[in-house]
DNA sequence: TATTTCCCCATAGGATTTGTGGGGTTAAGA
DNA sequence: TCTTAACCCCACAAATCCTATGGGGAAATA
């Protein structure tokens, strides 16, 4: 299961990714670009009820995670690094609640070796190990553009 | 991730396959049947070391969740109530860790409505969902009988 | 009757998650 | 330069969940 914390996180980035669109088109018009127009965690709120302070601390994981930018000060915000298509919810999820795989002898990127498990007869490893790659062909196929799709509207095979 | 009760859950039930295993062949020769022979709490953590106590909450909700069978008193113990290849993995972790769906809202057997989550904007129900599927698709295939495979075997497609 | 084993309940201890508070720094604008 | 708005950072409080233990009881076997 998600944490809130991996919750709170997509509702926020889901207002930067229409926050981005938005600023994007306008773009095409040769006007902005992303960095100029951080939204403020007061805006994020406004939108997604929740407190301040807990988004605060999401936000801050995902700019040290790379995810996102900030800008200090009167007007600042944060703001999304790349373009949605390029970040995997795998990405976010990892930052906020670490390992995706169902067991720490099977993740790739917070792999612990199991004790108390002889390897050599532990059959669960390998189940693991396909639940992990089930879960990451999704996780690591979308990405915060699909955050961006509404319920009515279809869902690309591949963005990318 | 798995808690320690699913991991625990899971060792034991490997040994319980086993033993099953090794019935069915005798029985082949018209000797026994798995109730007549359980597998006590004892002989279980011989081979995987954890507390005892513990394990033994675990092998009653096993037991409440109809997946095994006990027999009390001297010479007593757990056994399968089905063949291995009965018993999906998904049964086993839904009654040792609950959902596993990454979120409530999607949730097949643990449904429960989202609050503060707009469904006409949230694109992460059905991102959610495609996770769970992803998962569902390898737990419910995958049974008790691929737990006794060891890594060196091959892993088939279908036991089923 | 003694022993072994499962059964049930309560709860302790620890870890993790969730959320709060306060003081600091930076930037914009009047 | 002053005020205000916003992010930054750290510490910790509160709640929840996970892990584990303890003790007494009931059933079965010999």
């Amino acid at each position: 299961m998600l944490s809130k914390k991996a919750q709170y996180a997509f509702r926020a980035l889901s207002t930067l990714v229409r926050s981005d669109l938005a600023l994007r088109k306008e773009q095409n018009g040769g006007v902005s670009t992303p960095g100029e127009h951080p939204v403020a965690i007061s805006e994020m709120v406004k939108e997604h009820p929740m407190s301040s302070k807990f988004l605060e601390t999401i936000l801050l994981d995902l700019r040290r995670g790379g995810i996102l930018g900030s800008k200090k000060g009167k007007g600042g915000g944060y703001y999304l690094l790349k373009h949605p298509e390029d970040t995997p919810l795998a990405q976010v999820i990892r930052i906020l609640d670490g390992p995706i795989a169902p067991l720490p002898c099977v993740s790739l990127h917070f792999y612990e070796r199991c004790v108390d498990c002889n390897e050599a007869v532990c059959g669960l490893n390998r189940l693991m190990s396909e639940v992990r790659d089930a879960n990451l062909a999704v996780l690591e196929r979308r990405t915060l553009a699909d955050l961006a799709v509404k319920p009515g509207q279809p869902l690309g095979q591949s963005q990318r």
